[in-house]
DNA sequence: ACAGCCATGTAACTTGTTACATGATTTT
DNA sequence: AAAATCATGTAACAAGTTACATGGCTGT
């Protein structure tokens, strides 16, 4: 739910029309992540829905149609910025399903497999760290952005480092005896 | 689309029924990631509906209704084993989101919030790093899941820190106008 | 007047998700 | 036969997403 609070974030400020909180959400995440105009209305709509912010019947110009935010809203916003995400079933991570499920799909080399995916994710950072290195240094939301993909990334891959290790310690153990295949 | 993808990955192997495709999901992610099964039948139609996987009207015990993977769906299958999922705008980050919308809130100290989503994730890292030495040394799967969950809370905790720093210096450097607020 | 942008809106769709209903089989 | 469990199915919704339609405003 980033964008439904992140628009609520965006409005807390001060009222704010469907477009400009579009060009504002660019702006603000360092212009790394585009949004489609046309979720911030039907955004709005289930805001408005919900009671999280209201129309503002001011001195709008020509066709803008202004947004508040609600007090149930800056409820709901307050309580969104302090609650962790990584709540009771942690959120699943695409990845490692990957490679789980890949153990019981034939003629699949998962170690190989996991060097496609590490050369792809190191390549990827490279292009990040030059990104960072060329500038934009004026730019706190790029290099925070930059910065988040980077330590992310980073932590994927050590993490296929130690589950190809795993594996390779695995496969080696059941070598022995040639005939146990699935892991 | 990771639910939709294991299921087509767990059919690979052989044709299964609905129920012990949930149970099959499940225990191969060492159980962290609950599927309710409603979940399964309705991507189980899906699958149908797209030509990946149909019914297999063979001897089926009782009321299961087995599916098997068709070609269509190995292909789809393959494709998505090998795709990497960092692709053109990388996923969205929502605590990333969070910090830098939190900028724009009244009344909010982000480098407390920081603070905040800090201590939770060292605990929670904690946590899993007694999960992981109590034991359970012998389920691979449930190994994996716990070190990518550390390697990415990792990675966040540094985020935090050198997001933290960076605003640490930003604020310094501003309070000389004291007027400058909004970041 | 017309081209081009500003701005809103909406229909249609996807995946994920849950709660609930229903029937079949097995166990006691 | 009643209770428990197995197994399927479905209605309803959220959030995200896109392509497209529409109308107002501005500059030439």
């Amino acid at each position: 739910m980033s964008v439904r609070h992140a628009i609520l974030a965006l409005l807390s400020n001060r009222p704010k029309f469907g477009l400009l909180l579009q060009q504002e959400f660019e702006s603000r995440t360092g212009n790394v992540w585009p949004l489609n105009v046309g979720q911030v209305y039907t955004t709005l709509q289930r805001l408005e829905r919900d009671g999280l912010i209201e129309e503002e019947n001011g001195k709008t110009k020509g066709v803008q149609k202004d947004y508040k935010i609600t007090p149930a809203g800056h409820d709901e916003l307050i309580e969104w910025l302090q609650t962790p995400a990584e709540l009771d079933p942690p959120p699943r991570d695409e990845l490692v399903i990957k490679m789980l499920v890949a153990l019981k799909v034939p003629n699949i080399d998962v170690r190989e497999l996991l060097q496609v995916h590490r050369r792809h994710l190191v390549e990827v950072m490279q292009q990040y760290t030059h990104l960072k290195a060329e500038g934009s240094g004026e730019d706190l939301a790029f290099a925070l952005v930059v910065d988040a993909q980077l330590f992310r990334l980073e932590g994927i891959v050590r993490w296929l480092d130690s589950a190809d290790f795993r594996l390779k310690q695995l496969l080696a153990n059941n070598s022995d005896n040639a005939n146990i295949r699935e892991v």
